[in-house]
DNA sequence: AATGCAAGTTAGTGTTATCTAAAAATACGG
DNA sequence: CCGTATTTTTAGATAACACTAACTTGCATT
């Protein structure tokens, strides 16, 4: 009962890694099957199937056998806590620590399983309330509600044309440090100049320095708005 | 072999708990008894001997049965990283995002058993390398060295001398709520006016303020040191 | 519709860290 | 120095979360 009057239940480390890869997964297919989520946590199928059962005891998801897993409303909730702690401590870390953008991701991943309301609530005062974490990912407000920002990827977008970086659709610490490498960060400004039909790779020009060719699949992983030009 | 090559051993955070309580608790008793630990711990004391026993295995304390436990070098050294960061923590806590003295406990203790090395030395320039956490307690160097200041119990110093407020010797909420309401914090500086032999209580003189009176208890937690008279 | 195989689940185990109950070692008062 | 009280340890269980091996289910393809 105290349950009820508290809200503030708590959860294990174990189910909110699950419940966070719930809602990663579902971005991209509805239903999310027993074997991504193995893979994505790097466990085995059998697992998986104990953690679904427990969080459906919960009531945190939509589960049947055979048939996959989604989240509900509270599930929902808790994914966006759970990541709105995630980016904020990787705002935190870049902007405050001085982290590279690549060296954040494991320590975060720590950091979001700490459970203070107050901590992350002081936490998003003192970094002034952002909006877009280091990876251009939204950063859920305290209400869960995420900002939205145009992320298109690089690689099907219209040549000649004042491109803005956005987002980067993937954090590992060999694309990072490729981007860094070329100077590419969150606000670049980018132009295709030519892409070449035999493997997909892209020439881009960017603001003032020499061009540079990158691959199709770096290209996939650069998010991009339209830039308005000034 | 790895672990002597890499050395950053990585352990659970039940054995960094029960390390961090053997090492306070030596501070007073240069053997830790079973039951001790069990009670600080809030756990029983079977369980105590289990932990010790894996402590022993894992060569971080010297270990003999019915005789008492203590740390040998490999537990002080963990023990005192566990103290770093603990202590960081509540200084960041504090100073950074404006928590109360009296609130910053619960969650350094869950801040202190992220293990990342970048993590602590990023946290420590960023607060300008602080060398005592808000409670007057020396924060450990990256080397495990501790910076010393005097801290007297205010129960048993001489009447009518100017003393200051270096630490408080208890971080209960209720005691440091308590203080605050009287005005003194780390750095305060007091006079005792005279004592009650009664009760032991004590009628201090804080600056310009008029007096106020604590119990002995209380006095016994306030640590001073000899102001030096500008 | 039959069937073959990938995907998913169940059953049985191990590990970590806890517990209770009971046994053993130690300490201490007379 | 003996017996009782206290402390500590052992033994056996349990809960959470993982694993492997074996068994189902469902679906694609013929």
């Amino acid at each position: 009962m105290s349950k009820i009057i508290f809200s503030q239940m708590h959860y294990t480390i174990a189910e909110e890694n699950y419940i966070k890869s719930v809602y990663h997964l579902q971005q991209h297919a509805d239903m999310v099957t027993t074997n991504h989520l193995a893979e994505v946590l790097q466990t085995q199928p059998a697992s998986v199937t104990d953690m679904l059962k427990k969080l459906l005891e919960k009531k945190l998801v939509h589960y049947e056998r055979y048939r996959g897993v989604k989240l509900n409303a509270a599930g929902r909730k808790l994914a966006l806590q759970i990541v709105r702690r995630h980016r904020l401590w990787e705002y935190f870390l870049v902007n405050t620590l001085h982290f590279g953008w690549d060296e954040v991701h494991e320590v975060a991943e720590q950091l979001e399983h700490i459970t203070s309301q107050k901590l992350i609530e002081q936490l998003d005062q003192f970094l002034g309330y952002p909006r877009f974490d280091p990876h251009g990912d939204p950063i859920p407000d305290k209400q869960g509600k995420l900002a939205y920002q145009q992320r298109l990827p690089l690689s099907s977008q219209p040549h000649q044309i004042w491109l803005e970086v956005t987002a980067v659709g993937d954090e590992s610490p060999e694309l990072l440090d490729m981007l860094t490498h070329h100077h590419i960060h969150l606000g670049t400004r980018i132009k295709i100049l030519r892409s070449f039909s035999f493997d997909g790779s892209l020439e881009l020009g960017i603001a003032d320095r020499k061009s540079i060719t990158i691959s199709k699949m770096v290209a996939k992983t650069i998010m991009v708005k339209i830039s308005v030009h000034e």
